[in-house]
Formats: structure tokens, C-alpha cells, sequence
RNA sequence: GCGCGAUUAGCUCAGUGGUAGAGCGUUUCAUUGACAUUGAAAAGGUCGGAGGUUCGAUCCCUCCAUCGCGCACCA
């Protein structure tokens, strides 16, 4: 009969076999459990980036959802698990820069259309290879009900709430300065950038009867005026006058200005203003819009000077036409020392510079028109969520970083100057440059009737499609799903998108939805390697979790996920944890097969009488219960998975079974009988608690199991995926 | 600059206002026992430092140190 207990236990074949079951139940989707189900959980997934395979954290956080999944599907409520996959604009793009970079193409030279269609096969070609990677770790998400990003009702979706919004008023067109990066050739929201300290020379330049002080000379050029602090005696008798100072191509004019902006103990105290490249100085030009001139651009979007066109007389500045920014900060400086201009150079200077935060490169600071979302009134409803309580961080200390940076949030910059992404149904006369919003083109311009139209070239920043995610799937507006299962119960991921995706969803979910998104946020750790490092492609040290499912089982990969990480903490990985919970998944095929063999001939028609010791085990196993649903309510997956394992290692294998042994072969029948009921019980209970981390080998073992309900009976039984916590 | 986290056994980490816990590792013993992917046992920690609150602090408060991280438009 037991001829099915290989030894040891092999995961491989029974984990696949356990999968293909579950899909054919139909149990992932929540309209086919039994019973009736008044309480929803709904945790929408996080949904992965079609450009690779799965990293361990995705494994993390498929074990995560898919523990609290199956513990609340056991609990008797309608689960629905929406998985899905991203397309990862900007993300992905890069991942296939990189791919026709070895083919010696290059995106800027390839039709728009083509580069989207290839990134398109290839983002589907990836998706259909995850999907099959988030089967083997058991997730047990409602395939039926699966999206996309580019799904066309989520293109459409996305596009209509930014027709909504600008008819609101919550999007603008904006020109100003945005983070630009040379190399990739698109803007950035605040969000993509990374700052860096560095030691940079600090250049004082005499600037007409001032000195200034800055790191970027070569921007002199397109300087509008001279800012100082209006509080700053030593320069009140040049405040408000122009001065003549030496760009080395030219003499030009500029005004002092006075600004509280500038800090009059740094450098000394007098600032040169250049609204075309500087945050700061931008914004100074903003507050001295009738006193200045505003910004003039003396470096394009390649990162070179492109300066003629405001020094048409000027024969020298031809020599740094076209130069790059480094070539030109030599030569400027150089020719500033031969006329004597520079007073002195600060080579101690530490200061942060922002880079893209992909490829590292400085981030220019560029005059562009863009589309914006102002995101004051958005922030103000998100904080209120979370400081009422209605939406709860795990672990809480999170919420402080998330207040902290809506207290501080700028206007969120959506479009971005790359292929691969929903575009923005903006359109443009081509005639009065009137923009007009709408979803299909229009037929001429509302303004001057023109019929030359065309579509804004940008697509939106991929979080903005994402930050609709939780509703848009679920069929936002009127779809029943939406009215079923929105707000869902718990958003997990990363603590590393807090901001790029937590708080975004939030904002929008509560402003376009009219409602929360979710009311728990679970916030995993980031997974490190054994020395503590990130892991990432470059350093090499990624593990495939399909790699770890196949030596070890998926079973193992998540116990050892799972046991004792603690949320918002990165945990170290190691194979050695994997190995250890191989060997407990062992360990349980073991005991099973031994109760199994020696309740062969249990006879289910008697009653067994049961010892006070005895009644004192279940009492105990129903403890164990108890304390593992609180810690499973409270999130506490890291503790309710070492109880349960410890549990069923160190009490019902070391202490019970080997105590029931000797009452197995005695001659008493009635002993032998309440022995095997003890061990069939404490089997069938314990399995039940383990399903939740370990759901394959768990319903396997179920599925050999005779199910006692009340004494002596055996009955039908249903697969473990939908029995009764 | 502002903020967050960590500091507990060799390693990775839990934990609690009342004589310190787990896993892995180490040491010794056991060997055809459901399981060697095993069992039994053992060693191993003034819980980063200094103050304070308390009858009592690893835990609460303050300061400090070291490490890690996040945010930030001072040229």
C-alpha cells in the first residue's frame, strides 16, 4: 500500500505532479471554492518584470503571498491572488539596449514600431517563462485572472485617468528644468536619480568686481545674473545694478540679485546664476522673473556645448562648440588662467551630484517640457490613510520614511523619452502648438482648426500605469471583481519601492478609486548573499531559485525563505538554511510513512480510549494551533514557521512517536488502537499547519491520509488546498 | 545636513521589565531502528560601551561608539 513512500523523499516529480492537481481544481480561483464565502483576502501580486527570470526575491515574495494566501483559504475565505507581469518601461528597455548592443545595433537608429515589437516578443517570450518559475514555487494565484501591464484595458485604463486627470487638474504640462540623462536620453522623476559625494576642484572666478565660486565653470556661458544673500552687507551697494563680467568668449552683462537661496558663508557669498543647468539656480531665476533674464541654454541634450547661437559675434566660442562637458570645463579653465581669472581653486570641495541611478552617469539638469502630476493634494489624502490607521505598514517603522518623504514630495515628472511604455494621449497642433488631451486622435485643433496633429512621442513613466495597479486589474470601474474585491487586504514587496510603487498606489488608488488600494502593507527585505552583498547581475552572485527548487525542492526554498525572516530586514541567504529544511521535508515524509504503515489496520469501526497523557498531546497540538494562527494574523510567518517546525520535529517525531512505539505492538487492542489514533491525529493536524509553508509535500502525504472526523470514521475527504484550518 | 536600522552563542538571526533562545556549525556517543537528509548528549553568550528610570534592565530613557541604509536642489 505505501509502495508510493519513495526513501528518501523526492521532491522533483511529486512537486510537479502536486501543481498540476491544484490547476485542475480550480481552486486558485476564488468563484470555485466550496462553501459559502462571505469574507474576501485579496493580495494582488506584485506583478514581476517581463525582461528576465525569476531572483530569489521574487521566490521571497511569492512565499510570502502565497503562505497567507493559502493560511486565509483554509480559514474558509474567497481568496484571490491576481498575479501578473510587468513591462517595466524604461527597465526593460535597458535590459534590451544591452541585448542589440552585442549585435552591434542601436536602439536610436531602429524604426520606433520595430523597437517595440521586438521588445514586445521579448517581453512575452519572458513572461511565459516566468509564469511557469512562479508554478514551481507553488504559488497558488488565479491564472484565469492574470494581467499584464500592457494588457489593452490596462493601456486604455491608464490612458483615460490621465485624460481624467488633466481635465482635473491634478496634470499639467510644465517647461522646467528635469533630470536628464545624456546616456539614455530621457528624463527622470525625482525617484530615478541617485546622488553620490565626490571631491570636485571648486573654481573662484573673478566675475567683474565680484568672485564667485562654483564646480561647473563651463556653465558661465549661459549665466543670467549674480545672486547674494540679501542680508549680505559686503555686496548691498551692487544689489540691484549690472555689472560687467568676462566670460572669456565675451563680455556680458549681469545683474545682482539678492535671494535668501544663497548662503552667504558659502564660497563667497556671491553666486553665479544659471537657469538652464541648476535646480537652484533655476529657481532663483523663478523668483526674479522680471529682474532677469531667464534660462539660456549652452549645453544640449548630448551633453555637449552648443553656445554659438547667444555669442554669434564671438570667433572664440566656435572653439568650444560641440565640446563635451569635461573637454570643455578643462579648456575654460585653462583659459581662464591665462587672463587671470582664477583666483583660487578649492581641491578639498565635497559635494553630492545626482547620477542616473542605472547607469551612473551625471545627470544633467535640462529645460523640457514635460507632463506633470502635482502631487501635493494627492500626498495629503495618503498620509491622512496611514496616520488614521486605515492603511498599516509592517513593520510600522516604515511609515516614518513614508510621511517624511510625501511631507517633501515635488511635482512627479510622467513622461519619459523612451519606446517601450504606454503613450501619452496628448497631441499637439502642429500649427499653434496647442496640446490637446484626448484618448483618440482629434480631428483638427480646438483652436485654430488646424488637421495637423500629432501624438506627444513620450511614454509614461512606468509607475504611473503601476501606481493604478491594484484597481485597473480588477476591472476598475465596474467590473464585479473591483466591486468584490477592492480595497484588497495586503500589498507585499520590497521595502527598495516604498516610494517608486507603494506610495504612488496609494495616492491613486485613493483618488481615482475613491478608496484605499489595500489596508496592509508587508514589506519584505532585500536578499543578501552569504557576505552580506546585494546580490546583482554585475557582481555575479545571483542564485536561481529554480536551480535551488530543483536540488532541493520548492518546499525547502521557501521554509528557508521564510523561517526567521523578519519583515523590512534583508536576510542572508544560504544553501546550507535550504539543505536544513530538505531535511526536515525528509524528515516528514518519514514520519508520515511510519504512522501510515503502522495504522495499515486501524480500525476505524472502534472507539479508542484515550489516556489523560494521550488527551493531554491534542490538547497540546491544538495550543500549537492557536499560537500559530495568532502569529499568522500578526504577520508573524517567520515565528509561526519555526513553531510549526519545531513542533513536529522535536515534539511529535522525537517525543511522541518514539513514546507510542511500544503501544503500537502491544497485545492490548484497545492501547494499540488509541496509539494509532494519537499518531493519526497529531499527523493530519500537524500537516494542516505545515500546508501553508510547505504546500506540496503536505498535500501529498494528505492524500495517503485516512481523515478521522469524530471517532472511528473514515470519510471522503478533500484535497488539503481547501480543507479546514 | 535630516532620518532609519543593526550591535545577543563560531555563523545567520529570533526574543522578553523578573534565573538567556532557535537553526546551522563544533565535540562526544549511538549504527541495519520511520528517517544517516538520523538519534542521544555536550560545549559555547558579564545580550556594543557609559549613565539614568526601576525592587529588578538584554528589553524603557539619554549619551557615545562601530557598521549598514534611506532621504536631501547649498553654488
Amino acid at each position: 500500500m505505501l509502495k508510493q513512500f519513495d526513501n528518501p523523499y523526492n521532491p522533483r516529480e511529486i512537486e510537479e505532479k502536486i501543481y498540476k492537481l491544484w490547476e485542475k481544481s480550480g481552486f486558485f480561483n476564488p468563484d470555485n471554492l466550496p462553501g459559502k464565502r462571505k469574507k474576501t483576502f485579496t493580495i494582488i501580486m506584485p506583478p514581476p518584470n517581463a525582461n528576465g527570470s525569476l531572483h530569489l526575491g521574487h521566490a521571497l515574495m511569492l512565499a510570502l503571498e502565497d503562505i497567507m494566501i493559502r493560511y486565509r483559504r483554509m480559514k474558509g475565505d474567497k481568496t484571490l491572488w491576481l498575479p501578473g507581469a510587468d513591462h517595466a518601461g524604461f527597465e526593460t528597455q535597458i535590459v534590451y539596449d544591452k541585448i542589440i548592443e552585442k549585435e552591434g545595433r542601436n536602439r536610436f537608429e531602429i524604426a520606433r514600431e520595430k523597437f517595440y515589437q521586438e521588445i514586445w516578443d521579448f517581453t512575452q517570450k519572458n513572461k511565459a517563462l516566468m509564469e511557469n518559475q512562479i508554478r514551481k514555487l507553488g504559488a497558488s494565484c488565479d491564472w484565469s485572472r492574470k494581467k499584464f501591464t500592457l494588457d489593452e484595458d490596462i493601456i486604455s485604463k491608464t490612458q483615460e485617468a490621465f485624460v481624467d486627470f488633466y481635465k482635473e487638474g491634478l496634470i499639467y504640462r510644465g517647461n522646467r528644468l528635469v533630470h536628464w540623462c545624456v546616456k539614455h536620453q530621457t528624463g527622470f522623476s525625482d525617484l530615478e536619480i541617485v546622488h553620490e559625494e565626490r571631491i570636485d576642484p571648486l573654481y573662484y572666478i573673478k566675475y567683474g568686481p565680484l568672485t564667485v565660486a562654483t564646480v561647473r565653470p563651463e556653465t558661465i556661458f549661459g549665466d543670467t545674473a549674480i545672486a547674494v544673500n540679501p542680508g549680505d552687507k559686503r555686496y548691498k551697494s551692487l544689489t540691484g545694478k549690472e555689472i560687467e563680467v568676462d566670460v572669456v568668449i565675451a563680455k556680458v552683462k549681469l545683474k545682482v540679485i539678492a535671494d535668501p537661496a544663497v548662503d552667504p558663508e558659502f564660497g563667497t557669498g556671491a553666486v553665479k546664476v544659471t537657469p538652464a543647468h541648476d535646480l537652484n539656480d533655476y529657481e532663483i531665476w523663478q523668483r526674479h522673473k522680471n529682474e532677469i533674464e531667464g534660462p539660456r541654454e549652452v549645453i544640449n541634450k548630448y551633453g555637449k556645448m552648443n553656445l554659438i547661437r547667444h555669442f554669434p559675434d564671438s570667433e572664440e566660442a566656435k572653439k568650444y562648440e560641440g565640446l563635451k562637458i569635461s573637454e570643455a570645463r578643462k579648456l575654460i579653465v585653462e583659459d581662464l588662467e591665462k587672463k587671470g581669472l582664477i583666483e583660487k581653486i578649492d581641491l578639498t570641495y565635497r559635494h553630492n551630484i545626482a547620477l542616473c541611478y542605472k547607469c551612473k552617469n551625471v545627470i544633467e539638469p535640462r529645460l523640457m517640457e514635460q507632463w506633470f502630476v502635482k502631487m501635493k493634494p494627492l500626498a495629503k489624502s495618503a498620509v491622512e490613510a496611514v496616520k488614521k490607521g486605515r492603511i498599516k505598514f509592517i513593520p510600522e517603522r516604515f511609515k516614518k520614511v513614508y510621511f517624511h518623504w510625501l511631507k517633501n514630495i515635488r511635482d512627479w515628472n510622467i513622461s519619459r523619452q523612451i519606446v517601450w511604455g504606454i503613450r501619452i494621449p496628448a497631441w499637439q497642433c502642429e500649427n499653434c502648438r496647442e496640446w490637446i488631451i484626448s484618448k483618440e486622435k482629434p480631428a483638427r485643433c480646438a483652436r485654430c482648426s488646424s488637421v495637423e496633429i500629432k501624438q506627444d512621442l513620450d511614454v509614461f513613466d512606468t509607475w504611473f500605469s503601476s501606481g493604478q495597479w491594484p484597481f485597473l486589474t480588477l476591472g476598475y470601474p465596474d467590473k464585479k471583481d473591483f466591486k468584490n474585491f477592492y480595497p484588497t487586504n495586503v500589498m507585499e514587496t520590497g521595502w527598495d519601492i516604498l516610494f517608486f510603487w507603494v506610495a504612488r498606489m496609494i495616492m491613486l488608488g485613493i483618488y481615482r478609486a475613491k478608496k484605499i488600494p489595500f489596508k496592509n502593507v508587508y514589506l519584505h527585505g532585500l536578499i543578501r548573499d552569504e557576505f552580506k552583498q546585494k546580490m546583482s547581475k554585475s557582481k555575479g552572485n545571483v542564485i536561481d531559485p529554480l536551480g535551488v527548487v530543483n536540488e532541493y525542492g520548492a518546499d525547502a526554498l521557501r521554509m528557508a525563505l521564510i523561517v526567521g525572516n523578519t519583515p523590512g530586514n534583508d536576510p542572508v541567504f544560504s544553501e546550507d538554511k535550504v539543505r536544513g529544511y530538505r531535511n526536515f521535508a525528509n524528515k516528514i515524509w518519514q514520519a508520515s510513512r511510519f504512522v501510515l504503515i503502522n495504522s495499515e489496520n486501524f480500525d476505524f469501526k472502534s472507539k479508542p480510549k484515550l489516556s489523560a497523557t494521550d488527551k493531554k498531546k491534542l490538547n497540546e497540538l491544538s495550543k500549537i494551533k492557536k499560537d500559530i494562527s495568532n502569529l499568522m494574523e500578526s504577520f508573524k510567518f517567520y515565528a509561526a514557521s519555526e513553531k510549526i517546525y519545531h513542533y513536529f520535529w522535536h515534539i511529535f517525531c522525537d517525543k511522541i512517536i518514539e513514546e507510542m512505539k511500544p503501544r503500537l505492538n502491544n497485545e492490548n487492542k484497545k492501547d494499540k488502537l488509541a496509539a494509532q489514533y494519537i499518531l493519526l491525529e497529531i499527523l493530519k493536524g500537524s500537516i494542516k499547519l505545515l500546508h501553508p509553508f510547505m504546500p506540496f509535500i503536505t498535500e501529498e502525504i494528505w492524500s495517503y491520509l485516512p481523515v478521522l472526523r469524530g471517532l472511528g470514521q473514515a470519510e471522503n475527504k478533500k484535497m488539503l488546498i481547501i480543507e479546514k484550518w
